[in-house]
DNA sequence: ATGATGATTAACT
DNA sequence: GTTAATCATCATG
């Protein structure tokens, strides 16, 4: 298996890695959204761990029409304008949730999105979730990863610092390997360029 | 109380 | 490219 060198690679950084710290998370968010990428998320569930290499991030920044924070605060996205560094998980279309990490100061509603994960471990388990094998349809897309890791509403607001959810510190990525694009599924907003995404990266959601 | 809508996905043509 | 699925949330009355 060609995977299976990349896996075991990836694997060793993250247990070499350390956990990211809450600081990381009270930055600007931009800066935060591009060098998620490449951080290792994983969430310890009950029935086993999972996660991957974050291979594509949106920002939702404060005063972008796009962002769930900009029309002022409601019980929904509440989580967005408090500390850093925690999850807001929120319900979509009925159907689907999105995970995301609260980022800059208290009071501040800003985001980053996490759109794809390159799966790295408890590959059974996301691809019994995802009744899928195939690796590549595993976490593509934000309501797909959310599905394949097990989140759900419960870990609305919880740390992504500490256990069960944890981002650890991954492979450094370059500002040449990092893809400046357009935000995917927004109507305002649209054409800022708040996407990002590794270069070549074939688990992305869309290049 | 009601109605419009959405940071999506999978399965179509 | 198009569309059905499906409902919590929020603005409005």
């Amino acid at each position: 298996m060609e995977n299976k060198a990349r896996e075991r690679e990836l694997l060793l950084s993250w247990e070499k890695g350390a956990v990211l710290p809450r600081e990381f998370y009270c930055r600007d968010t931009v800066q935060v959204a591009r060098e998620l990428l490449g951080q290792v998320l994983v969430y310890h569930s009950p029935r086993g761990v999972a996660g991957g290499v974050i291979v594509e991030t949106e920002a939702y920044l404060q005063g972008d029409p796009a962002c769930h924070a900009s029309r002022g605060q409601t019980p929904r996205n509440r989580v967005m304008f408090g500390p850093a560094g925690h999850a807001y998980i929120y319900f979509i279309y009925g159907m689907h949730y999105c995970f995301n990490i609260v980022t800059a100061a208290i009071g501040v509603g800003e985001a980053v999105l996490i759109r794809a994960l390159e799966p790295l471990c408890g590959i059974e388990l996301m691809q019994e979730r995802r009744r899928r094998s195939d690796l590549r349809q595993l976490c593509r897309g934000p309501a797909c990863l959310v599905q394949a890791l097990g989140l759900d509403r419960s870990l609305n607001g919880a740390p992504v610092y500490k256990p069960p959810l944890l981002v650890y510190r991954g492979l450094a990525v370059s500002a040449e390997n990092i893809v400046v694009t357009t935000r995917i599924g927004i109507k305002e907003g649209a054409g800022l360029p708040l996407r990002f995404y590794l270069r070549g990266s074939r688990f992305v959601s869309r290049p």
